[in-house]
DNA sequence: GGACTGCGTTGGGAAACCCAACGTTGTGAG
DNA sequence: CTCACAACGTTGGGTTTCCCAACGCAGTCC
């Protein structure tokens, strides 16, 4: 009967809209995150992944590199501690700060959780060529570089 | 003194994500379209546009042309009706359903609303050439339809 | 020493997403 | 014709992300 099953499309308006476009692969990324993994692995798996690559940080130092908010790195960070990934202790050249070390707890969370991001990496991007993957990946890319300095 | 001024940035494990990076374009997007306009006004924008292109429409249909809950649909349709833009009457075929109609103000709205957001399409994409937005259009449109028959 | 700034924390608001339940209404099977 | 079943709209709730504002404390620069 309904001889136009797929015509169950949005707009295209809506389709038009680049952002509209991020915005939706971004949440279905985010439900194939959901498959393999808590959403909150998200925001771990960032601070983690800039610990292991920068070293100990500073939590505002992690905002920034993340793009988060000081309070939202604040929660993460707890969360990390109390789950034993993470030690964080005042930074003796400057007690403003809490230094944030990963050990090796969080180490082997950070490759449990890369490992689930992969796969809902591929889950994701199935449509697409290995090339074109790479494409979209490269045009992303360029597309963040200009907004590097933005508020966080 | 800081050698290395744009090394703030987010670790290669994030960067390497694709679903990362479409949520910061994602994110991007909505600040570039939170200057331009109520951030409110997005919803509003995905529903006038369903509702002109494809007429009057129930609320559950609503939610999956646009990919949305029905809760959510609930609100946002409130909304517009509260604001005049469109109507909403029990369907006389099918009392279970509501007929939403959009109607001259919501017109308007939904081309004043297009313009913003075209405003702020150009900025997002600022980076980017008209070939390369182009193509990421077109990559972005193809990793979307693989995951046509999502939940909603 | 005093103004200024940065840090971490707390509290809060807005928005999107998702789930569960309820009462109402159609539909289809027995 | 009933009765079970499914769909609709609504309400309420929970979670996450992104912001903004304020506080007390610590460093910096004049």
């Amino acid at each position: 009967m309904n001889e136009e099953e797929d015509d169950l499309r949005p707009p295209a308006r809506l389709r038009a809209l680049t952002s509209w476009q991020a915005n939706k692969v971004s949440t279905i990324g985010a439900r194939m995150t959901a498959r393999h993994m808590p959403l909150t692995a998200r925001s771990d798996f960032a601070v983690l992944a800039a610990l292991e690559e920068y070293g100990p940080l500073s939590q505002a130092d992690l905002g920034r590199r993340l793009g988060l908010d000081r309070n939202d790195v604040s929660g993460i960070v707890t969360r990390l501690q109390e789950g034993g990934y993470l030690d964080r202790q005042p930074d003796p050249g400057d007690r403003r700060r809490n230094l944030v070390t990963v050990n090796q707890a969080g180490l082997r969370y950070l490759e449990e959780t890369q490992a689930n991001a992969d796969k809902a990496q591929a889950e994701l991007l199935a449509g697409l060529t290995t090339d074109e993957r790479r494409q979209l990946h490269a045009l992303l890319a360029k597309a963040l570089e200009a907004h590097q300095r933005e508020p966080a």
